[in-house]
DNA sequence: TGAAATGTTGGGGCG
DNA sequence: ACGCCCCAACATTTC
C-alpha cells in the first residue's frame, strides 16, 4: 500500500486542495497532518485572534475528516522533524503541501523540500492560495509589479481567460483512506491556541471558523450583499461585506471558489448590475494577489518602508506617543469613528476596511505614530492577520509602500464618518455611550453645543474622551513631517 | 480608496 | 437698465 502525508497549513479544507487531491490520485492511502511549528513564524508568530481562529478550524477539519474515516495528526515542533518521524512510523513515501509565501516559511519550506528528496521521497508543492503564483506575473521589463492597476490589468485578463476554458475548482474527496496504524496524535488543547483570560468571548458571536461555515457565508454573500457590493461596500454599519477574509487567509476557502462562485453569480442572475457588482469582488481578491506578489518579492516590508526615503521620517519617540497609542488601542481617542473601529477590532477580532483606512491614517498621520505599531496591533488583534494583506495595508496607509496613498492623503476622519456613517449606525453600535447623539454631534461631539451634549448625557472627559489631539493642527504637523523627507 | 485652498462662473440682489 | 458685488456651486490646484 502506497502512503502519502499531506502537510496541511493555512489550506484548511477539503474542497479544491490540490495537495490533498494529488495525494489521493497517486497513493492508496493519505494521512493527513498539522503541526504547530512556533519557531519557524518568529517574528510573525500568530496573535491570539489569529490563533483562536486557528484552534476552531482545525476541530472543524478534524470533524470532516472524520466523517470520511480519517483523522488529522497534530504534531508539535520543527516541521522537517515532525514530517521525518511521520514518514518513519507511517512508511509513507510522499509528502505534499500547498505553499505558503512569508518569508519565514519559503525558505524552511524550500530546505523541508530539499531534504525529504535526499531521503529518497517524493516531496511536492502546490498552490492552493492564491490565483497566480508571484512569479507568475511580471512587468514588461521583467520585474516585480509595485503597481495595483497595472498588475490588475495584466492579471485580471488571464483569469477570465483561465475561467473561459473552463478552469473548475477541485472537488472535495468523498472518502478518505488512511493507515490502519495511526501515529500518535497531540491533543488540539495540548496546541494552548486559546487565550488563557477569556476576552474571545465576543468571537463567537460574530464567528464560526470552519470550511463548511465558510461556504454559507459566501453562499449568504452570494444571495444578496454582492448584488449591492460596489455601492454599499464603504459603509461600515451595512452588512455589505463577504465577511471572508479569516477563511481565506487559513484557506477554509480558495479564491478560485470565489471568483467561480462570482462569475456563476453574474451569468445566472438577471439583476441589472450584477456583472459591475461582481467583478469588484474579484478585484478585491486582486489586492490580495498583490499583496502576497509584493510579499514575495520585497520580503523585508514586514519590518522596513518599501521606499528608503522614508526610513529618515520623524515619527514620534516611544515615550512621546505611549499614551496616545495606548488610547488608540482602547477606543478611547475621543474621536467617535476611530474609537468605534478599535473597539469592533478588539471585541469581534475584525474591523470593516474602510474604517481599517481611517484608523490607520489618524495612527499614522495625526498621531505620527510609527505604522508598524499599527501592524503589530493589528496582528494580534485581527482574525483574519494576514501578513501580506496587513503589510501592504499599513504601507499604504502610511504612504511609505508601494502604490501608496500619497503622502499629502489624510483622512479627516469626521467627513469620513459623515459620509460613510452617515446616519452613524456604526458609531452608535460601538461607541453606546454617544448612542443619543445624532448628526454632526455623533461625529465630531467636541463640537456639539453644550446643551446637546447634556441632553444626550454625554459629558466630555468624562463619559467620552475630549479628542486627544487637534485634527487641523495635526494635520499641518503631519504635512510639515513630510515635507521634510520629501525631496531626500 | 482625500481635504483644503484657491479659482471660476453665473444668478440674483441692489443701488 | 445697468453695473457691481455677493456667494453658492462647481472646477482646479495644492498640500
Amino acid at each position: 500500500m502506497s502512503t502519502a502525508l499531506v502537510w496541511f497549513r493555512r489550506d484548511l479544507r477539503l474542497a479544491d486542495n490540490p495537495a490533498l487531491s494529488a495525494a489521493l490520485e497517486r497513493h492508496e492511502q493519505v494521512l493527513p497532518v498539522y503541526i504547530d511549528d512556533a519557531d519557524a513564524e518568529s517574528p510573525w508568530a500568530p496573535g491570539g485572534a489569529s490563533r483562536w481562529w486557528l484552534h476552531h478550524s482545525l476541530a472543524s477539519l478534524e470533524h470532516h475528516l472524520r466523517a470520511l474515516g480519517s483523522r488529522l495528526i497534530l504534531r508539535r515542533g520543527g516541521s522537517l522533524e515532525q514530517l521525518s518521524q511521520l514518514v518513519t512510523l507511517t512508511g509513507a513515501e510522499a509528502v505534499y503541501w500547498n505553499r505558503l509565501y512569508e518569508p519565514a516559511f519559503v525558505g524552511r519550506d524550500k530546505h523541508v523540500k530539499e531534504v525529504l528528496r535526499e531521503s529518497g521521497l517524493i516531496a511536492e508543492s502546490f498552490n492552493g492560495a492564491l490565483l497566480f503564483e508571484p512569479w507568475q506575473l511580471k512587468t514588461g521589463t521583467g520585474d516585480p509589479y509595485r503597481v495595483f492597476s497595472p498588475f490588475w490589468r495584466n492579471a485580471q485578463p488571464r483569469l477570465q481567460e483561465r475561467l473561459a476554458n473552463g478552469q473548475v475548482p477541485l472537488p472535495a474527496p468523498t472518502a478518505l483512506s488512511s493507515p490502519g496504524k495511526l501515529p500518535d496524535s497531540a491533543s488540539l488543547e495540548s496546541l494552548h491556541l486559546l487565550p488563557r483570560i477569556a476576552w474571545d468571548a465576543g468571537f463567537h458571536q460574530t464567528w464560526q471558523p470552519g470550511e463548511a461555515q465558510a461556504h454559507e457565508r459566501l453562499q449568504r454573500f452570494a444571495g444578496g450583499p454582492a448584488a449591492r457590493y460596489r455601492e454599499q461596500r464603504d459603509l461600515p454599519a451595512v452588512d455589505a461585506t463577504s465577511g471572508l477574509s479569516p477563511a481565506l487567509h487559513f484557506g477554509e476557502v480558495s479564491p478560485l471558489q470565489l471568483v467561480v462562485r462570482m462569475q456563476r453569480l453574474s451569468a445566472s442572475k438577471p439583476v441589472a448590475g450584477i456583472h459591475a457588482n461582481a467583478e469588484w469582488f474579484v478585484r478585491e481578491l486582486g489586492w490580495r494577489e498583490f499583496a502576497h506578489h509584493l510579499l514575495f518579492h520585497f520580503p523585508r516590508t514586514p519590518e522596513v518602508p518599501m521606499y528608503d526615503k522614508f526610513g529618515a521620517f520623524p515619527w514620534r519617540a516611544r515615550h512621546e506617543y505611549a499614551a496616545d497609542l495606548s488610547a488608540w488601542q482602547r477606543g478611547r481617542t475621543g474621536v467617535p469613528i476611530i474609537d468605534a473601529g478599535m473597539r469592533q477590532l478588539w471585541r469581534s477580532g475584525w474591523m470593516h476596511n474602510r474604517v481599517r483606512m481611517i484608523v490607520a491614517s489618524f495612527l499614522t498621520k495625526n498621531l505620527l505614530i510609527p505604522w508598524l505599531e499599527g501592524a503589530r496591533w493589528f496582528w494580534d488583534t485581527l482574525v483574519d492577520a494576514n501578513l501580506a494583506n496587513n503589510t501592504l495595508g499599513w504601507q499604504w496607509s502610511a504612504g511609505c509602500g508601494a502604490d501608496a496613498a500619497p503622502y499629502f492623503r489624510i483622512f479627516n476622519p469626521v467627513l469620513q464618518s459623515a459620509k460613510f456613517d452617515a446616519d452613524g449606525d456604526y458609531i452608535r453600535r460601538w461607541v453606546p455611550e454617544l448612542a443619543k447623539l445624532s448628526g454632526d454631534a455623533l461625529h465630531a461631539p467636541w463640537q456639539a453645543k453644550p446643551a446637546v451634549l447634556r441632553a444626550a448625557g454625554v459629558a466630555l472627559g468624562q463619559t467620552y474622551p475630549q479628542p486627544i489631539v487637534d485634527l487641523a493642527e495635526s494635520r499641518a504637523r503631519a504635512l510639515a513631517a513630510y515635507e521634510r523627507i520629501k525631496a531626500t
